[in-house]
DNA sequence: CTTGACATTCACCTTACGTCATCGTTTATG
DNA sequence: CATAAACGATGACGTAAGGTGAATGTCAAG
C-alpha cells in the first residue's frame, strides 16, 4: 500500500481514534491482534498511538467492510504493494454503484410482490427471487427480452407509449402549466399552502407513470436543483425556479411524513 | 403472520426451494431448526416438503435478512399476527431507500477523499467518516448549517452560486443550445457518430457541477424519458427527444464503457 | 445389486466481533 | 497526598449464521 502521509502531525488514543470512526475499541484491538492496523507506536505502558495515516486506512477498512469484503480479504488488499489508494476508491465507487442497482432491483421485486399479492398478476415463483442472484437476473432478462424483442422498453416507457397521442400532448402540457403555475406561486414562498397544494397536485400526477414513494420525490426535489440539465430547464422557466422546487419538495415531503 | 394461499397446489423438496431460492440446503436446515421456516409436510423418511406459501414466506425472510435484520428479529417479525405483508413490503421499500441514500453518501465522502489526497483541498479528519453513522452525519450538517446558515447548501449549490450571473446565464444557456442541437440531431440515429460527440460533450459540461460517472449518467438517461417532469421538458423541445436521449445516452455509455 | 443423487442428523469450525474479568496507569478532585 | 474515575492492556468465553464433514438412510435407474 502507498501512502505518502509525513506522519508527524497529531497522534490519537485508542479512544480517540475510536471515536472518531465510530466503532468500538474493541474491534481495533481486534485489528491490532490480527495484523490489519498496527498503531506504529507503543509507549512504555503498552499503549496504543495511532498517527493521521492510520485515519486514513482505518477508513479504507471500513469502506471495505461495508462492502462485505472479510478482514483477511481486506488485509491482503492493504498489503498488496500494487495497490494505489486513489484508484482502489474509484473501484469502490463502482462497487457501491453496482449496489445502487442491486437496490433498485429489490425494490422493483418489492412492487411485484405487492402486486402480486393484490391479485393483479399472476407472478411466477421463480419471480419472486429476481432481486436476489446475478445469474437469475440475467436469466430472466433474457426471458424478457425474448418476449418483448430487444427494445429497451420499461413499464413506465410502455404505460407512456400505450397513451394516445392526444393524450401524450395533454400531458406534457399538463407538465408544463405546473411549471409555469409554480414559478407563478413563487412569491408565496415554499411554504405557503397553496404551493404545497401544488406540489401535492404534482406528486400525484407523477403517479400516473411512476409509482414515486414521497422519499423519492425528495431525492427527485434534489435533483431538480442539483442536476445541471433540469435544473437549467427550471431555471429558463423562471430563475430561481430550481431552487424554489427543491426547497418546496423538501417542504411538502416534510408536511406529509408528519401526517403519517 | 396471516398468509392467505390454499397450498393445495406444487410441492417443492428441500434442494428445488434452496436453488430456486439461490441458497444453501444447509440454511433450511438451520431456518427448520430455529423453527422459522418449517415445512408443513414430513413424508415417512423425514423428507421435508414445501408448498407455495413457503416461498413467500421465505422471500420475505431473506428480504429481511438482506436488510441486515437477524433471524430472531425476523421471526418475531413474521410470527406478528398483526403482521400485514403489504405493509411491511411498503416499509422494507422505505428502508432501501435509506441505504440508498447511505450509499450516495459514501459516494460522496470518497469523492472527498480523492480529491483531498489529490492534495486540492484539506479535509478534515472526522470528515473521514461522514459516511458513516447516522449520529455523525446529523453531527456534521449542523456545523455545515452553522458555517452556512440555514438554507439547504450542497456542494452543486454552492459551486453554481459561485458563479457570476453572467456565468450562470451562459450556462444555462449552453444546456438549451445542447437540448436543441440534440434534438436536431435526431434524424442521424443514436448511434450516428455526431451525435455520440455531442452526448460527450453534454456529459462532460455536467462534470462541472457533479462528478458524473458513467453509470450514473445512464441513470440520468433513463430519467430523462421516464420521469413525467422531465419527460415533458425534453418533449417540448421536440417530440421524441426524450426517447432518443435516452437511447443516446444508452450507446454513449456502452462505447465508452468498451473503450476500457 | 450396485451406483449416484439426494435425504437425514450430529458435531465441530469459522468470522468478527461483544462482553466480562482482572489488572495496571493516568488524571482529576477533595 | 489519597482516592476515585476514566482509560489502557490482556485473556477468555460467548454469539450469530451458517460452512463443512462424517456417518447413515432412501430411492430410482441401469
Amino acid at each position: 500500500m502507498i501512502l505518502y502521509m509525513e506522519s508527524a502531525q497529531k497522534t490519537y488514543s485508542i479512544k480517540e481514534l475510536a471515536s472518531m470512526a465510530g466503532i468500538s475499541v474493541r474491534i481495533l484491538h481486534h485489528y491490532d491482534a490480527i495484523g490489519l492496523l498496527i498503531p506504529d507506536r507503543r509507549s512504555g505502558n503498552r499503549y496504543r498511538f495511532y498517527g493521521h495515516s492510520h485515519l486514513l486506512k482505518l477508513q479504507q477498512i471500513l469502506f471495505f467492510r461495508e462492502l462485505d469484503f472479510s478482514l483477511e480479504q481486506i488485509k491482503t488488499i492493504l498489503e498488496d504493494p500494487e495497490f494505489d489508494v486513489i484508484q482502489v476508491l474509484n473501484e469502490q465507487k463502482k462497487l457501491l454503484a453496482d449496489r445502487q442497482k442491486r437496490i433498485a432491483r429489490w425494490i422493483c421485486t418489492i412492487d411485484q410482490t405487492i402486486h402480486y399479492l393484490q391479485g393483479e398478476g399472476s407472478m411466477q415463483d421463480k419471480d419472486f427471487y429476481a432481486g436476489f442472484s446475478e445469474e437469475k437476473q440475467a436469466e430472466y432478462e433474457k426471458e424478457i427480452r425474448a418476449m418483448y424483442g430487444d427494445e429497451p422498453l420499461n413499464t413506465s416507457v410502455r404505460r407512456w407509449n400505450s397513451l394516445s397521442k392526444e393524450r401524450q400532448k395533454e400531458m406534457i402540457a399538463k407538465g408544463n402549466q405546473f411549471h409555469q403555475r409554480i414559478a407563478d406561486a413563487m412569491p408565496l414562498g415554499y411554504d405557503n399552502p397553496e404551493v404545497v397544494d401544488l406540489m401535492r397536485q404534482y406528486w400525484e400526477n407523477m403517479q400516473f407513470f411512476y409509482d414515486v414513494s414521497l422519499d423519492r420525490f425528495e431525492q427527485l426535489g434534489h435533483m431538480y436543483n442539483q442536476d445541471p440539465a433540469f435544473r437549467a430547464t427550471y431555471e429558463t422557466v423562471k430563475p430561481g425556479l430550481a431552487e424554489f422546487m427543491e426547497q418546496a419538495v423538501v417542504h411538502f415531503v416534510k408536511l406529509e411524513k408528519a401526517k403519517e
